[in-house]
DNA sequence: AAACGATACGGAACATCGTTCCGTTTGCCA
DNA sequence: TGGCAAACGGAACGATGTTCCGTATCGTTT
């Protein structure tokens, strides 16, 4: 918990903005849900009951509002690692025990997977804030494994994405299955038993 | 060749209806490879000289067009598989190799690998086009090695869309390795030795 | 050769996005 | 209560895919 009473170099903000912020963090989670993190950006204008000037105000890239709704999600991830590392049998048990988790995690989001991708600069704060929070992670189960001598090393973040493209369309197809290709992928990264 | 001169069922195209669709063929491939398959179809209309309306008379979905580009390029993918199992000294390296074939296709066409992933509507055929040339594909090879005892058995076409997966964004983010990544999924694939 | 009907053309027009802008409203403090 | 900075709403803009229809062109028929 950070500072308890005095905080405000920041000179608060209107009582309507602070409603109008959280309503539309609610809006725009309900609308993802419906309809993916590409939802329109009328769509959750409405939603929320505000304007889509409203939106852009508060979450001035659309990434921006995406992050928000995430947020916790990312960061529970991401602190799940450590504990995984510490309670798994193995360094390589729970590197695919965090994958699982974190594939769980995007399935769910439909359209997040994809937007990981967008070139756009608008999802760059996107891009940035799931690296910053997932490639520490990954990294550190993949330091384990690799220092245990079960896995070859291969770069995080080439690992990370990969996971995160395999995720791609799950929702959209019911014959893929991502959490499978994702086990796959973990498991042909094992050293060779010679 | 087919039916030299009796053929017409169909009545025969105007002559300049055949110049411009191979006007379009050659401005859609230029524009894929500037822009990625998802060039502005604007762009391809005043590259190939033509109304936007004259794209779309040719290519009533976008999907279309993109399949007419790239249809020698898939049906060679695909026609290369039985070469591959019978020159190959294993059937799981028939199955490496051609999954190295698939990658470098997908990864040198911007846009296209994202582009098999769109839900909507006018995409289907490319969908389907893809689908019905290198599933077989995919399926005799990987048939071939669960029969040889080398791979567990999984559902062609999620490996398809997984490799296709892990070709997404290979072209914005230098530092992304698809190629090393599907060699470890099919990797993964191979039966663990008892 | 001229005329005519079918075919094909071009690009304006429409719908849907994300995003920006600015006149208007509203909360907050003096 | 008055005033002003903060925040609001939604019209407007630009980009995009797609449709539509009046016009031009081709190929054939007279």
């Amino acid at each position: 918990m950070p500072a308890r009473d005095t905080d405000p170099p920041t000179p608060r903000k209107r009582a309507d903005a602070e409603r109008n912020k959280q309503a539309l963090l609610e809006a725009a989670a309900a609308a993802f849900v419906d309809s993916g993190v590409n939802a329109p950006v009328r769509d959750i204008a409405v939603r929320a009951g505000v304007g889509v000037g409203t939106i852009y105000r508060h979450f001035p890239a659309r990434a921006d509002l995406i992050v928000a709704v995430y947020r916790h999600q990312v960061q529970s991830c991401a602190q799940a690692a450590p504990a995984l590392l510490a309670n798994s049998p193995t360094p390589h048990d729970a590197l695919t025990a965090w994958i699982d988790l974190f594939v769980d995690f995007l399935v769910t989001k439909h359209g997040l997977a994809e937007a990981m991708h967008s070139d756009a600069a608008a999802f760059e704060p996107l891009h940035a804030y799931f690296l910053d929070h997932l490639l520490p992670a990954v990294t550190l189960l993949l330091d384990a494994a690799v220092d245990a001598g079960q896995v070859d090393p291969i770069d995080p973040l080439t690992l990370l994405q990969g996971v995160g493209n395999l995720c791609i369309g799950a929702s959209a197809d019911s014959r893929y299955n991502p959490r499978r290709l994702a086990a796959i992928l973990i498991r042909g990264l094992r050293t060779t038993p010679v």
